[in-house]
DNA sequence: CGTTTTTGACCAGCGC
DNA sequence: GCGCTGGTCAAAAACG
């Protein structure tokens, strides 16, 4: 129904305009939760995630999720509106045809807005991952189904098989400080000049053993407090600091793979760090909104009928 | 002393 | 084929 428009709609805003969409800040709904006490510095927070190239078949059924948030699906974009700054929990899933990745962004504000596509996903994580990956995947994509290899010669260097295709999404995050604290250990492998932007872009590697996940922190060239950071790959293990501190103990998966209990976790813990700066008005707020609280429960529930 | 960060070099893929 | 760019490696430096 309203579904190929709200990909439209997503899809031009990620299109080169990624960093324009957030510096316009929370207008389109979601909430900006300002200030510390100081009102000085990590207090503004727009966070939004966006999975991308997750295969949907590999983590639950097409109504699963829905039904996972508890929530209404298919609102129109359009419809977020000012309105979707009053507090009120909304999310929006569209799940599309099944065969399709999954692109949820879920704001701060107590608004979960979920876009899917299935094509165009990669496209639209992209932008937000790094444009020319996407092509890139895309492209990989598009030649490994086709069986296309007079292009593409696969070396077996050092690396083995690489590129491979992993679970990718995107933490895009107002804060002053580039690496967010998100429950795991990182270590910074690399940095490279971003094109077209006076920031650079980090590489980051779980230091767990055998960990592959990745992730990549870049900073937007429009606003620079909009910090763009890229997951790819799954943990392999827990979140150390759930584990220690507990402060989220998530049910057993709902799903068949980590990647969205990995997900929660590290949204729950960008939440919560995020929630401690908070005046307490605004923690109980926050608190009310209850999306992770809403969402671990509900896992709970729809994963035993 | 072990771990992490920095940084230049290297490699692969892509467009022209 | 060449140049550009993103991603990764690895040695050295910095840090706790």
């Amino acid at each position: 129904m309203s579904g190929y428009h709200e990909r439209e709609h997503f899809r031009s805003l990620f299109h080169d305009e990624l960093a324009a969409l957030f510096s316009q800040r929370p207008t389109d709904g979601a909430a900006c939760i300002s200030g510390g006490p100081s009102g000085s510095d990590t207090g503004a927070i727009f966070p939004a995630v966006t999975f991308t190239d997750v295969p949907l078949g590999s983590m639950m059924d097409n109504d699963a999720l829905p039904r996972v948030f508890g929530l209404s699906c298919s609102a129109p974009l359009d419809a977020l509106g000012p309105g979707g700054r009053t507090g009120s929990p909304e999310l929006m899933v569209d799940v599309g045809n099944g065969s399709g990745s999954l692109t949820p962004t879920f704001g701060c504000g107590g608004r979960v807005t979920t876009v899917t596509t299935n094509s165009s996903t990669s496209s639209l994580s992209a932008e937000a991952a790094g444009e020319e990956d996407a092509d890139r995947c895309k492209k990989e994509e598009q030649q490994e189904e086709e069986g296309d290899t007079s292009k593409k010669v696969k070396k077996p260097n050092k690396q083995g098989e690489r590129r491979q295709r992993e679970p990718r999404f995107a933490f895009v995050t107002e804060s002053e400080v580039d690496h967010l604290e998100d429950g795991y250990r990182w270590r910074k492998y690399g940095q490279k000049a971003v094109k077209n932007s006076p920031y650079p872009r980090s590489y980051y590697r779980c230091t767990t053993q055998k960990c592959p996940v990745k992730k990549r922190v870049e900073r937007s060239y429009q606003n620079s407090t909009i910090v763009i950071t890229t997951y790819e790959g799954r943990h392999t293990h827990r979140c150390p600091a759930t584990v220690r501190g507990s402060t989220l103990l998530l049910p057993p998966p709902l799903m068949s793979t980590s990647f969205f209990q990995d997900l929660v976790m590290q949204q729950a813990h960008q939440l919560n760090s995020t929630a401690n700066q908070m005046l307490p008005l605004q923690q109980l707020e926050f608190s009310h909104y209850g999306l992770l609280q809403d969402m671990v429960p509900s896992l709970a529930h729809h994963g035993q009928p």
